[in-house]
DNA sequence: AAATACTCCAACCGCGTCTTA
DNA sequence: ATAAGACGCGGTTGGAGTATT
């Protein structure tokens, strides 16, 4: 028995990484000692070799789950739960050890854009990965970038997922194929609401809907909403995957039809339960509490999430805060009306910083990301809400006819990027202002585009800025100032939204 | 060379969901 | 119907390694 179990664990240990093997140096059974708890029945604190090989063995006779009955049969000092830990993050055969590579970075970069976050998702998305993993390397990648003064998320990436959106919606199919005709339940019935979803994640407080509006939003994403979910290639997998298939490695296709189907419990609308306008309380209730939790590390240079919301997990946050009010102080999942108002105070601020990618720090941090490719050298529009363009464009906005006007713009900030690249080089002062006021308009009209926050604090919106705008407009007047610029991301849908919406007069969220 | 700061990541913890009796 | 146990997820922490002063 010993044999075998100790050819797999050497065949385990090769594949552990260096840390690891750092971690289980010869001193084990002295930091073991020190870990035991109370009478010493259970063991904290990291693994050794011989512990690891205790469970491997344990796991390749019984397999699987039953955790908390490994410490009772195979004499290991540890709780089941971190026996499961331990084998799903280090022990599991089918793991890839190492760094990863760039196009694993960038899918995960992807998969934040359009996920939050989901750790386990995302690595059912990435074979061979663990959520601790991705989760480890976006915390510390975020932290960098962050340092760097650079943006989380690089525009391409908003305009890839933004373009996945628009084709999926072009389409009028679900990318695993058409579920219409087994699930009409969940598709649009009527009328364009997206962008009122739009404005929810742009930090509209309950305190500032009247509740004819917030029914109206409420009304909106058991059918469009989950429509855009299937917009992308897993969305919602099950939270929980059971024994049965411990490790499902997404394939391009079934799953999510599987998976969209039988998550019941997440997201009660999937279930197709969801009428748009029944009981919206007692469908909020039986949702899944939201679970944004941003921590503080990904607190953007706003102050802000720098997290976009995940597409059912921000609804599900909308109807929480909106109906229970804010009953959870907790900073992780709330506070969407401080972020806005934060943000407009911070705006200018940031933006000034963001765009300064070739001042003295944010050069340096360039340099020395070493593991960012080129294109992540691309400022990032990131919304101080946390949502970037990528979430809430790609989530929630329909065909527009922005494509072309990225393009251009993106080239702008393209070229302007290599330019202040190379001039940050070369220039230790700040002799930026000229070059700035050239490409001062390139760059505003991106980021306005990837920003909605930036939208909302136009002249367009009456914010700040000098613009002008009233705060205290007619219906008519918020809607000229909606759908004239918006009108011209969304030429066609936008007004059949507007019109759609009833905005309130002087409760309106465009008052912000 | 030593001290300090910073980074990374394995492991833990709390909580929510699901299953089962 | 419900309580208990099992399991999974996401946030946080602690410590070792590395970089900087």
């Amino acid at each position: 028995m010993w044999i075998s179990n100790l050819a797999f664990f050497v065949k385990m240990s090769n594949m552990t990484s260096e840390s690891e093997e750092r971690m289980n140096s010869p001193n084990d059974e002295a930091s073991s000692e020190r870990n035991m708890i109370g009478n010493g029945t259970l063991k904290k604190g990291p693994w050794t070799s011989a512990e690891d090989a205790i469970l491997v063995d344990y796991v390749n006779k019984n397999g699987e789950g039953n955790w908390n009955a490994v410490q009772k049969h195979s004499g290991l000092s540890r709780c089941g739960k971190s026996c499961r830990l331990r084998w799903a993050n280090h022990l599991r055969p089918d793991l890839k050890k190492g760094a990863f590579t760039p196009e694993e970075e960038r899918r995960i970069i992807e998969l934040h854009a359009k996920m939050g976050n989901k750790w386990a998702r995302m690595a059912i998305e990435l074979p061979g990965r663990t959520d601790n993993e991705i989760k480890n390397f976006w915390n510390t990648r975020t932290k960098r970038r962050q340092r760097a003064g650079l943006p989380i998320y690089p525009p391409d990436v908003c305009l890839q997922t933004l373009n996945d959106n628009t084709q999926s919606q072009n389409m009028g199919t679900f990318p695993n194929g058409d579920i219409s005709s087994s699930h009409p339940e969940i598709l649009p019935n009527n009328n364009f609401q997206i962008p009122a979803v739009e404005f929810k994640n742009l930090g509209l407080s309950h305190e500032l809907f009247a509740p004819s509006l917030l029914d109206n939003f409420l009304d909106i994403p058991g059918n469009t909403l989950l429509g855009s979910n299937f917009l992308f290639p897993i969305s919602h997998p099950p939270k929980r995957i059971r024994r049965s298939d411990p490790y499902p490695i997404y394939d391009g296709g079934g799953l999510n039809d599987i998976f969209l189907y039988e998550d019941s419990g997440s997201h009660a609308f999937l279930n197709g339960n969801t009428s748009s306008s029944s009981d919206p309380i007692s469908w909020a209730t039986k949702m899944e509490l939201p679970s944004l939790q941003y921590s503080s590390t990904q607190m953007g240079s706003c102050g802000a999430p720098s997290s976009p919301l995940p597409s059912l997990e921000s609804i599900d946050t909308l109807i929480q805060s909106a109906l229970i009010g804010h009953q959870k102080s907790d900073n992780r999942n709330s506070g969407l009306l401080e972020a806005v108002l934060y943000e407009s105070q911070t705006l200018k601020t940031s933006n000034s910083k963001n765009s300064n990618c070739n001042s003295n720090d944010a050069a340096a941090a360039c340099s020395s990301d070493d593991n960012d490719d080129d294109w992540e050298a691309y400022g990032d529009p990131m919304s101080p809400l946390g949502h970037s363009a990528a979430s809430v464009f790609s989530e929630y906005t329909p065909h527009t006819s922005l494509d072309e006007h990225h393009d251009q713009s993106l080239e702008a900030i393209s070229v302007k990027q290599e330019a202040e690249a190379a001039a940050a080089a070369d220039e230790t002062g700040g002799k930026q202002s000229e070059r700035e006021d050239n490409d001062n308009d390139n760059e505003m009209m991106m980021m306005k585009y990837c920003r909605p926050d930036l939208l909302l604090d136009s002249p367009w919106f009456g914010g700040g800025g000098g613009g002008g705008g009233s705060t205290s407009t007619s219906n008519k007047d918020h809607c000229g100032l909606l759908i004239d610029p918006l009108g011209a991301l969304f030429p066609d849908d936008f007004c059949n939204a507007s019109n759609h919406m009833s905005v309130p007069g002087p409760s309106s969220p465009f008052d912000v």
